[in-house]
RNA sequence: GCCCCCUUCGUCUAGUGGCCUAGGAUAUCAGGUUCUCAUCCUGGAGACAGGGGUUCGACUCCCCUAGGGGGUACCA
């Protein structure tokens, strides 16, 4: 009988979830269902220095975000758990001393500084690192001797010498060379287990089959084929499938080394900014702001944000959550992610979860690393936009408005869906708020954005038709959307001018901008005594004017 | 330096020796629809990294070169 699928996505909480990330963890999913297996989520915390404490609560939230739901794992519950390896330091441990007791571990105490010695020799003399096991092992009464007197006591894995042969899904037989394997560390000097270590273990003690990953852990898998065989030797291998990786659309590698990255830039960029006003934007020290600036330190991303936001420079989206600020949908980014690397076979592109787990399959993957497209993700954002029911993308809207603390988060869902609706085509969550927030400012709130009002009210006598219109709103007592349409469409007849040329005066009056819902909707939802105050306010701020711009 | 992986339009990709006059998507360009922003419709241009083999025949198989990526940690 065919043995049941189980997957995993084991990321190490030291930040928020990446799209790099965000695609192994999708993958995975994508397999496990498509099989009708389990997908656990595994939080690999070993490294003390690196983790925050918040960040394995962000990649949870994110991944339920993107729809990826786990079967196994931290808040799940599961029967092979705990799922968090800082508390599964007795199970390593008695691995460790299993390996140690059959002399296919042994403790050495070698400081950092002294391995780097060994390691700039080997490359003086053009030679791959390997670190020389030796004839004898230590016993435990010299690890404790070493321990006393303060030596760092790490153990090794002895490595078998002979040639590993790695059967990849993705990328056939892999040979790696007797040798090419060096005794690496399995548990450190602070009592953790290294990863190569940790996840072996983990692996086969949570009946994981596939392990899908990115190929910058190709390099680590015949070690750990061989701890595996060393350790379970019974246990049939998983099956590995490492995936190429993701590069970045503005070059090089994608990193959340980005957003840091295009601050700086642009804090360097610009002459003329405060930078005591920054560091308080970002709650830090003026000290601190200096030392990142001059590329010495990275604050977090909390306050790389703050500090972007406040001098108003959009950053690339790296973090899921960044999308999701930025007004992506779910649906387009899982989609998006899901061809990264992957394809059906025909020519679909545009496809609903459903659609993926169906036609998932890992013989699939391609080899070749693929960039990051932006603009293709915009496209299938847009697709998307217009494919999911009303429903969701109004439950979309609504948690996308509460993220980004929008004016327009008060209004009530029968608003927000008429405005969703009149948002067909649009590309973005971002977009359709930006085109109604006008609707929830106070009147003399708005901003009157410059290009708008010399385009449209200081030329062919923008103001002049402004004042008509004015004069027809208030002359007409129901304000409809049917009855303003007809009453602009009339006036532009008379004028023999185009629908544009007196509608975008008014709109530019009641949103400031030239981009807003239609027209028509606009002037019947903010009602008659909000237009014709927001249009008071326009003919007043900007009729003195009118004679010196013209001259 | 050493080890591993990869290489089709700008980008994501289809292609498993003859179906390829290399298909789709996106981006781009031209035109059209439209009250703004978008959307939408029609059309165009655009790729097998280079060199050797193997074969009747190579985008497809092999070798070399070049280029790209990854690893080389008491990170994962």
């Amino acid at each position: 009988m065919q043995e049941k699928v189980v997957t995993r996505f084991a990321p190490s909480p030291t930040g928020y979830l990446h799209v790099g990330g965000a695609r192994t963890a999708l993958f995975n999913w994508l397999w496990a269902r498509r099989t009708g297996g389990t997908f656990i989520l595994r939080i690999e915390d070993t490294d003390q220095k690196r983790n925050t404490p918040t960040a394995a609560r962000q990649v949870m939230d994110d991944l339920r975000w993107l729809g990826i739901q786990w079967d196994e794992g931290p808040e799940a519950g599961g029967d092979n758990g705990p799922y968090l390896q800082s508390q599964r330091r007795d199970i390593y441990d008695k691995y460790i001393k299993e390996l140690l007791d059959r002399r296919q571990a042994y403790y050495c105490f070698e400081t950092a500084e002294e391995l780097d010695v060994l390691r700039k020799q080997a490359e003086a003399q053009k030679q791959g690192f390997v670190y020389r096991r030796p004839a004898e092992f230590p016993g435990t009464e010299d690890a404790e001797k070493a321990r006393a007197e303060g030596r760092p006591v790490t153990v090794r894995f002895a490595a078998p010498h002979e040639p590993v042969v790695v059967q990849d899904l993705v990328r056939g037989a892999i040979t790696f060379a007797a040798g090419e394997i060096g005794d690496f560390i399995i548990q450190k000097s602070d009592g953790f287990p290294t990863y190569n270590f940790a996840c072996v273990v983990d692996d086969r003690l949570m009946n994981v089959t596939h392990i899908i990953r990115g190929q910058e852990h190709l390099n680590n898998t015949p070690g750990q084929q061989a701890l595996w065989q060393a350790l379970f030797p019974d246990a049939p291998l998983p099956k590995y499938a490492h995936m190429s990786v993701t590069v970045s659309d503005t070059g090089g590698k994608l990193s959340k080394r980005e957003r840091p990255k295009t601050l700086r830039t642009a804090i360097k960029a610009s002459q003329e900014i405060d930078l005591d006003r920054v560091a308080e934007a970002g709650d830090i020290t003026r000290g601190e702001l200096d030392s990142f600036i001059k590329g010495k330190t990275t604050p977090d991303m909390p306050i790389v944000d703050a500090m972007a936001q406040y001098l108003g420079v959009a950053l690339p989206e790296i973090n899921i959550v960044d999308f999701f600020k930025s007004g992506y949908l779910p649906e387009a980014m899982v989609n998006f992610l899901a061809l990264l690397g992957w394809n059906p076979g025909d020519n679909r592109e545009i496809m609903v979860l459903d659609e993926l787990i169906e036609a998932f399959d890992l013989g699939r993957l391609t080899k070749a690393n693929s960039l990051f497209d932006r603009q293709k993700l915009l496209a299938f954002n847009t697709e998307h936009a217009r494919l999911v029911p009303g429903e969701s993308l109004l439950r979309h809207f609504k948690s996308y408005l509460e993220e980004v603390e929008s004016p327009v988060a008060v209004a009530d869902d029968q608003l927000l869906s008429r405005i969703v609706k009149l948002c067909e085509g649009a590309r973005t969550l971002a977009d359709i708020e930006r085109k109604c927030r006008f609707l929830f400012l106070d009147n003399d709130d708005i901003e009157y954005d410059r290009k708008a009002v010399r385009k449209v009210l200081f030329k062919n006598d923008g103001l002049g038709v402004l004042a008509i219109v004015r004069d027809k709103l208030a002359a007409m007592n129901g304000l409809t959307e049917q009855a303003i349409e007809n009453m602009l469409r009339s006036l532009a007849e008379e004028k023999q001018v185009g629908l544009g040329k007196v509608a975008q005066p008014l709109r530019v009056a009641v949103c400031g901008t030239t981009i807003s819902l239609p027209i028509f909707d606009s002037v019947e939802m903010l009602g008659k005594e909000n237009v014709l105050a927001r249009i008071e306010n326009t003919l007043r701020e900007f009729g003195s004017h009118i004679n010196g711009e013209q001259a």
